[in-house]
DNA sequence: TAGACCAAACGAACCAGTTCGTTTGACTTT
DNA sequence: AAAGTCAAACGAACTGGTTCGTTTGGTCTA
């Protein structure tokens, strides 16, 4: 049953993603939308049956796409730590989807599967048996911990805390990638 | 200079920040302010010039009390991170308001002072002549992690990480608190 | 009387979503 | 190959409703 033009749907998608992203799902508009993408709104609703439906398919893709990029091996989860980091300054659009449907309320469904949140649990349950975590750290606790820890910068009020100065971002990347290294260290 | 009626301008600021900090900037209602504050909008604009203004009244209203409820001292810098998980449950408007500022772009001030950011490094480097914080770390760096690690779940995507249940709250609280601990630990 | 206040209404702009008439392209029939 | 058919793609214009910001007319109080 696939849709008669891929193509508008796909550029339309990633026309949503962009006006989403940048001005959240009551900030973003329609016409924008359909324009940036070549298309005309009658296409958009052809596709998508309303505005919150489009949102919630550009939320589903960037979550995805999201739990995707960052990868957790048992024998690097401090890297881990600084592998959020990069993402966050690679695709902040992921996380400011995130973020808007977060605060709007909009209820996001992480993936199933190894990339996953819970696959990423595991993981850090592997690592632990290795000998390479703390056995006392609960894996779900602490994962969020790392997440929060990558994005420490990105999610920060204080303007300006996301450096444009590539010195200052490696010297908070090693910062974030070092705290990971003490919270995880056996002892 | 003052206003003629401080209660009025008082009870619409009030309103406004329970708006913004549901609804965001672009999703707030000024109608809704109004009736809320039991104000009229003709008030409303008597007071603020216009809801750009309206919303960054609230902002430093908020960023004022944020940084004031949540106090750092040199001999409790773990406690802090406490400190600010419970806020982020006590007060849960205070982050959204800087977070929807964040994603719309407005620009944030954060307020000068001991208790400001900017004091809270003092306070850090203190810690550290006192042998309490590890010296290798710097303090301006350390601070952003120590927030992000008290707001690890209240700004978690993942649904239901803000958990009701206490017991469950409790050991995301401590959780953290331990984190701070390892991480700061001079060796 | 002056000014603080309110309810109501207004206007211009805006916006989500629909309708409609036209075009395109693939497939058939002659 | 020319003509006919049909469904989907499409753009432009339209609709009904909403929103911000302003104005008006009036009450109350100092």
């Amino acid at each position: 049953m696939k849709p008669v033009n891929e193509d508008v749907q796909h550029r339309i998608l990633l026309s949503a993603r962009a006006e989403f992203a940048t001005f959240g799902l009551a900030g973003a508009r329609i016409d924008r939308i359909a324009s940036n993408a070549h298309a005309s709104k009658e296409r958009l609703y052809a596709y998508f049956s309303d505005k919150a439906a489009l949102f919630r398919a550009v939320l589903d893709l960037n979550g995805c796409e999201f739990y995707d990029a960052v990868a957790l091996r048992a024998d690097a989860v401090a890297d881990f730590v600084g592998d959020i980091f990069d993402h966050s300054l690679d695709r902040p659009e992921h996380l400011r989807m995130l973020t808007w449907a977060r605060l709007d309320g909009v209820p996001f469904a992480p993936p199933t599967g190894s990339d996953a949140p819970a696959g990423k649990v595991e993981t850090l349950r592997a690592a632990q048996r290795l000998g390479l975590v703390d056995t006392r750290w609960d894996p779900e606790l602490l994962l969020t911990m790392l997440f929060s820890l990558g994005f420490a910068w990105a999610n920060s009020p204080v303007p300006g805390a996301v450096a444009n100065d590539p010195d200052v971002r490696s010297r908070q990347r090693e910062a974030a990638v070092a705290a990971a290294t003490r919270i995880i260290q056996p002892r």
